[in-house]
DNA sequence: CTCCAGATGAGCGAGTTTGCGCGAGTGTGA
DNA sequence: TCACACTCGCGCAAACTCGCTCATCTGGAG
């Protein structure tokens, strides 16, 4: 088999079953471990999917890497069920901000076909609709980062102060008890800040895993400056409950 | 069967397939693999699809207009010639700055592996890359216009405004015979300037096709912003002339 | 009909990828 | 803390693919 063929089947796989030992997918792949190996690796600087010890994660969780066994088993439905909730508010015709990670990717291909215009800073979202004639494409500068698939920077942040959105949809890498909205990967957390300052209205949209959210570690926001929070159902209730008393309209899929 | 014919089913065949091993695409198309092989060359050099071990994978998609993909094969070999030059003028550590065209892509294809700041609007060189570790890479913001594989708009020129590169390898539709640079299509013209306001050094790009260069609409800059102008031998020996009376440097390969 | 340029297919050395074995490193549980 | 089990990355040999060369073939011009 090709090893591109190869790399488009092990992608595909991950995506369905969200984390996979090394043996697993070298069987799935018919091919030996060491290859496999070397197929993660090289997909994993690629910033195609997260590489854990043991096996590989679907896609870059900004978490920091954990032990295979505690990685959590099949979030993409959560996040697929995050995003379809949030793709729902979108009406054509809006302006949207779609910020890095995995849920806005869901999303994304979501919007596919719809006459809107996507904001981003998200090369993911860039390779899902770059072919789209219905989207009008709009790819904030920037310093490209491989692995997180994004472009940060200076000049992304400049980008950002120029355009006003009517929708931000944020992503998250954990939310406290409090309602603070936390990030683990410092060079992002300016590029949030200003996409905040450049949209009417934001949506936050966290899978339930990311509650209680210990795993970041610069504060984005307070609840105050979130307009809509998509979350599943299965999400912590004492922390949905202060978004609600902060004002925030609060949707459980 | 015509090789045209051929060429034409083989990137349909791999557009719809995504990614096909050689083999394979020889008995599809009926011919030998050494001629599938030949084939999968010429189109993966005019950037048509790119060219992978033991097969070849789809480039994006372009629209029916593909002012990108449309261009001449036979133009190609100039392209190389003048893109291994250019090369060579490039340095471990440099910061280049990279206009549109398949020109540079062709040169983006040679600093593959090199340490060097890549600065670019150009989405193919981004694809050409993106997953070199060695490369650091800015993308350039703006909006995306798919069949010319560019970002551009008032984003764009803000986002070269903030930046100052060593060298802006700059690409043209045509040069006329008093040495003025020429481009076609005018939304890229503001960013074309922008660029050479960054740069410390310019280096004028051009295959021996775009002289006279009766295909401009607008004029870039004259030959007095240009330091150093690669070319083909076959270029016009009279404008070639007046560059060197601009005090150009002229590289004819 | 012959000639000729360009295209095709087979053969060959060089380079790339694959799978296995080994030593080192990492996670787990007593 | 220590030991055991598992995983990782590296080096090597085998299999495969690549690009090149050369002989053959095709189709059009004279």
């Amino acid at each position: 088999m090709l090893r591109e063929t190869r790399h488009e089947k092990l992608l595909s796989i991950l995506g369905e079953e969200g984390v996979l030992p090394v043996g697993e997918i070298a069987t799935r792949l018919g091919v030996s471990e060491a290859t496999a190996r070397r197929d993660l690796t090289e997909l994993g600087r690629a910033g195609r999917l997260t590489r854990v010890y043991g096996g590989a994660v679907a896609a870059p969780t900004q978490d920091e890497e954990r032990p295979f066994g505690e990685v959590e088993i099949d979030d993409l439905a959560d996040k697929e069920a995050v995003a379809r909730a949030a793709a729902e508010l979108v009406a054509d015709g809006d302006v949207l901000l779609l910020d890095i990670g995995t849920t806005t990717l869901q999303l994304a291909k979501l919007l596919r076909g719809r006459p809107v215009t996507v904001v981003t800073s998200n090369l993911a979202v860039y390779e899902e609709l770059r072919d789209d004639p219905a989207v009008t494409l709009i790819l904030l500068g920037g310093q490209v980062r491989a692995n997180y698939r994004s472009v940060v920077g200076f000049l992304t942040e400049s980008n950002i102060r120029q355009l006003r959105v009517g929708r931000l949809f944020l992503g998250a890498s954990g939310v406290l008890p409090d309602g603070s909205v936390l990030d683990s990967t410092h060079v992002e957390v300016p590029v949030k800040r200003a996409m905040l300052g450049a949209a009417r209205e934001v949506v936050l949209l966290v899978t339930a895993g990311k509650f209680p959210g210990d795993t970041g570690l610069a504060r984005i926001c307070g609840p105050e400056r979130i307009d809509t929070l998509i979350t599943n159902k299965t999400s912590d209730p004492a922390t949905l409950a202060v978004f609600r008393e902060a004002d925030v309209e609060v949707v459980t899929v």
